[in-house]
RNA sequence: GGGGAAUUAGCUCAGCUGGCUAGAGCACCUGCCUUGCACGCAGGGGGUCGUCGGUUCGACUCCGACAUUCUCCA
């Protein structure tokens, strides 16, 4: 059976029981400050879970794309040495909030596996939950006799807390789980030993294919556990791992998930894969990387996340590296390889991840960049490693960790190339080096967020800012404090708020609760999922009283301004450069916005200028805002409203449009009420952020007033200057012609000086014995003529002396030259030192050339008859 | 967010512990020789040494701030 046909079966056949399926969320996880990536099928429904959010439907399905590459969950290291790990991979996942329990869950899961897939009956165990003592639970009895009616007892075996109980968290929903796993040895193996002995044994061929999970309690904060009101099922079965069971492969790598892309890998690098795990077969370690690799990296990109250096695209570029590492060291690639394999990719996922389909042009462009970069400081790193001068054959912990630190050079590249030289690296002065920068990073890093102090039980925080800056009767709901670097802040959580909390690119508003007499200025106002937090730098004296929550207007507006800026420039693009520049992101204050999107090449100044036009066309055209906030999502997609891939939308959605056939979308942000309020909007710069990626900022309003009176300004100052002529371009361009030829005319004049100075000059020299000399006062202001005289001279005349003194800006300045042949007899260095006590000052400089400088200008003749007493020996 | 590094001619880079009036290769221009795949030879033009301060007799070089880029960590 293909992948494609399992997965499409999994979910017919969950739509079969009256399941909705639902597309996978983005693998970038925007809202949730405890997770970077999606990691496993269920993160997009914690908030059923928790009880923040009332599902839309009670029975759901879907495949969830999951990464596995950061925190708690990190396999990035194993991926390539076995059959099994990988950065990115499927989740199939059913759920039940609130409806079906054990009963259907398991009914179902054995339904699917062995009349859909087929699976042999006897290839099949299950484990329930065995009951914890310590904790006061029973073994789990009830999924037991569901069980029976399909499996014998010997096949059903009882788990541990650690295999068969799930928890979320330390608090929060968790309950018992039953565990399905298939056993696909060979049958002659399987006669000699049980399959039931080998479950949960890590053995690679009798492997976990499912796990449901049944929430039925919650975790409390002092460990008691109780019964929740109603009882959920979430599901994992991860993808890949099927696939190669239905498939009777022992490696997910042997699958047609991936074989497309290792022959692929084997067209171009004419290196048969073998399939062998022995590490010491790199070219088949490298090959598994590869094709892994590129899978995590292009969803992620398709998601909206770009390569960069911190936070998620830091690990997309770690992950994107690791893959070049090894194509360039075992595989004998040396160019950009990674962004071919995109559209093999999009290919196998089109209607299945459509995100990725739609952009293949652009996440191969990212991914060739990305590469390129990377080769270039692989390039960098190597000539910097055959520079090296090593003593006794060790690269020494600094070293090696500088190449790394500094250069970005990694650490097993290092490690190959000095094995190939018959070099060792000091390893453990590498890891120490490495240990201080993690504790360095560490401590700065440093955040210390209280427990929250719960004043009201009230889960909700509504936000009403998209009508009012005010709210007069808000109560405080809970709050803690958080310290960073020795500063500590109060996060606030309020009932009701006009505050926006940072989101979807607009900063959170700044303004003040008043309670009584006091007042609290709110600096900040951020989001944690759907929480709004207050950041304040003090609490009110009385917290359970209720306060008035004011909202800055003024920058509330100009940021308004901005925000609805974007939404015109973001659909005057569309029409101007073409319907591919999606927004990549955007960053909008009171200040300016920003916003990027995907083109490929610089944007022309025309295109720019018809930008700009169409957008203040479309502000003096004062569009009312039209704006529906609970819109259900088919609707405002047969509206046209603009979605972002990489973003998660829910049920119901925000529409936010400027003339529906112009400007509509999903956004949660604050908007002027009609378009002539912006008054103004100028384009202040156009430039890049990554491959395929541009970047325009622009003003509005106030800002972009206050930006044209400037230029018109510097525009009226030039005019003036320049007495205003008609033409103030062709005066300022006569004036750089005029200018030219005066520089011109100058130069000529200084040499015919010089020659002239030169010519007089010579005449004053004077025989010592055997050399000639000449000491003289000169009327050259800036010492580097000065020194330009003495070379000149020297050179002309040679076996000579020059001392010279001269007047620099009331500054008086020694200079000497020696010709080299005298050097020994006479160090211009050591005789400008002497000279320069009759000045006040010191100097030095080598044994032909020194200068020497002062404070005192009228000891300039005795430095000169000095010179001469030494020079004649006198 | 924190650490490290880089910024010198159109391009790629050298310039060590301050002082050899800032260099090389490629590219460009002129001339010669030749017309065989990076031709050769001779000559030449081109640099506010990222920006702004400071230390010093003297700063590309040392110190500080800023900007841009690279890189590692969180």
């Amino acid at each position: 059976m293909r992948s494609r046909e399992i997965r499409q079966n999994f979910l017919e056949f969950f739509a079969s029981k009256g399941h909705k399926i639902v597309p996978s969320a983005p693998l970038v996880n925007k809202n949730d400050p405890t997770l970077m990536f999606t990691n496993a099928g269920m993160n997009q429904f914690k908030d059923y879970f928790l009880g923040n959010k009332v599902p839309d439907a009670r029975r759901v399905a879907d495949t969830q794309k999951c990464l596995r590459v950061s925190g708690k969950h990190n396999d990035l290291e194993d991926v390539g040495f076995d059959g099994t790990h990988h950065t990115m991979f499927e989740m199939l996942g059913n759920w039940s909030f609130g409806d079906y329990f054990k009963k259907e869950a398991i009914e179902y899961s054995w339904e699917f596996l062995t009349k859909v897939c087929q699976i042999p009956k006897d290839r099949l165990y299950a484990t329930v939950f065995g009951g914890d003592e310590k904790e006061g639970l029973e073994p789990d009895r009830e999924s037991l006799e569901i069980w029976l009616n399909y499996l014998p007892e010997n096949r059903i075996i009882y788990g541990s807390k650690k295999d068969n109980f799930w928890e979320m968290g330390d608090t929060g929903p968790c309950g018992p789980c039953t565990e399905i796993h298939a056993d696909i040895r060979p049958d002659s193996e399987r006669q000699q030993v049980a399959g039931e002995t080998l479950v949960n044994m890590d053995h690679p061929l009798v492997v976990e294919i499912w796990n449901n999970v049944f929430i039925q309690f919650n975790r409390k904060t002092n460990g008691e556990l109780e019964n929740l009101p109603e009882k959920h099922v979430d599901t994992g079965m991860g993808f890949e791992r099927l696939c190669m069971v239905l498939q009777q492969k022992d490696k997910s790598y042997d699958t047609d998930v991936f074989t497309p892309l290792i022959d692929f890998v084997e067209s171009r690098t004419g290196i048969k894969y073998t399939g062998s795990y022995n590490r010491e077969d790199k070219s088949d370690v490298a090959t598994r990387v590869v094709v892994d690799h590129i899978r995590a990296v292009a969803f992620t990109i398709a998601d909206g996340e770009l390569p960069g250096n911190s936070g998620a695209g830091y690990v997309i570029r770690r992950i994107l590296r690791r893959a070049v590492r090894y194509y360039y060291s075992f595989l004998g690639i040396k160019e950009p390889f990674m962004y071919s394999l995109v559209h093999i990719l999009a290919q196998e996922f089109d209607g299945v991840f459509p995100e990725l389909t739609a952009q293949r042009e652009f996440v191969s462009k990212v991914i060739l960049e990305e590469e390129k970069a990377f080769l270039k400081t692989l390039q960098g790193g190597l000539s910097r490693l055959d520079t090296l001068d090593l003593k006794d054959g060790q690269i020494d912990g600094k070293t090696a960790f500088e190449l790394y630190d500094t250069y970005g050079f990694p650490i097993d590249l290092t490690k190959l190339i000095a094995l190939e030289k018959g070099w060792t690296i000091d390893e453990t002065g590498f890891q120490a080096a490495l240990g201080e920068q993690k504790a360095r990073s560490r401590a700065d890093a440093q955040k210390e967020v209280g427990d929250w102090v719960e004043l009201l039980n009230h889960p909700d925080c509504e936000f009403v800012g998209y009508d009012t800056c005010v709210v007069n009767q808000a109560k405080i709901t809970k709050y803690r404090t958080s310290a960073s670097k020795g500063t500590e802040v109060f996060h606030i959580v309020l009932d009701r708020t006009p505050f926006y909390g940072e989101s979807g690119g607009q900063v959170g508003d700044k303004g003040v609760l008043i309670s009584g007499s006091e007042t609290i200025h709110i600096i900040d106002t951020k989001k944690e999922n759907d929480l709004i937090i207050h950041i304040t730098e003090a609490l009110p004296s009385d917290v359970n009283a209720s306060v008035v929550a004011s909202v800055n207007e003024n920058l509330r507006n100009a940021t308004s301004c901005n925000h609805s800026a974007v939404h015109l420039m973001h659909a005057a693009l569309h029409r101007i450069v073409g319907k591919h520049a999606l927004q990549k992101g955007q960053d909008v204050n009171d200040q300016r916005l920003r916003f990027d999107f995907s083109h490929f090449q610089k944007l022309t100044d025309e295109e720019l200028n018809a930008i700009e036009a169409m957008v203040n066309d479309k502000i003096r055209d004062n569009i009312v805002l039209e704006e529906h906030r609970n819109m259900p999502i088919e609707d405002a997609r047969n509206l046209g409203a603009m979605m972002l891939f990489g973003e998660k939308y829910g049920e119901f959605v925000r529409v936010v449009s400027f003339d529906q056939s112009f400007s509509t979308e999903l956004c949660g942000g604050t908007h002027v009420s009609q378009t002539g309020n912006i008054g103004l909007f100028k384009i202040v710069s156009e430039s890049a952020v990554a491959a395929g990626v541009r970047r325009i900022e622009a003003v509005t309003s106030a800002k972009a007033q206050e930006m044209v009176d400037a230029q018109i300004k510097i525009l009226d100052d030039i005019k003036e200057l320049l007495r205003n002529p008609a033409s103030p371009v062709k005066a300022v361009h006569d004036m750089i012609e005029e200018n030219k030829n005066f520089r011109k005319e100058i130069e000529q004049l200084q040499t015919k000086l010089a020659a002239f100075l030169k010519s007089e000059l010579k005449s004053g020299f004077a025989q010592g014995d055997g050399f000639s000399y000449l000491v003289s006062e000169v009327n050259l202001s800036d010492a580097k003529a000065v020194k330009d005289l003495a070379y000149q001279l020297e050179k002309e005349t040679g076996n000579t002396v020059i001392v010279f003194g001269s007047v620099n800006e009331g500054k008086p300045l020694i200079t000497v030259i020696v010709s080299e042949n005298l050097t020994a007899r006479f160090h211009a260095g050591q005789m400008v030192k002497t000279l320069a006590a009759n000045i006040k000052g010191g100097g030095g400089g080598q044994p032909f050339f020194a200068t020497a400088g002062g404070s005192d200008a009228s000891g300039l003749s005795n430095a000169l008859r000095q010179a001469k007493e030494l020079l004649t020996g006198a």
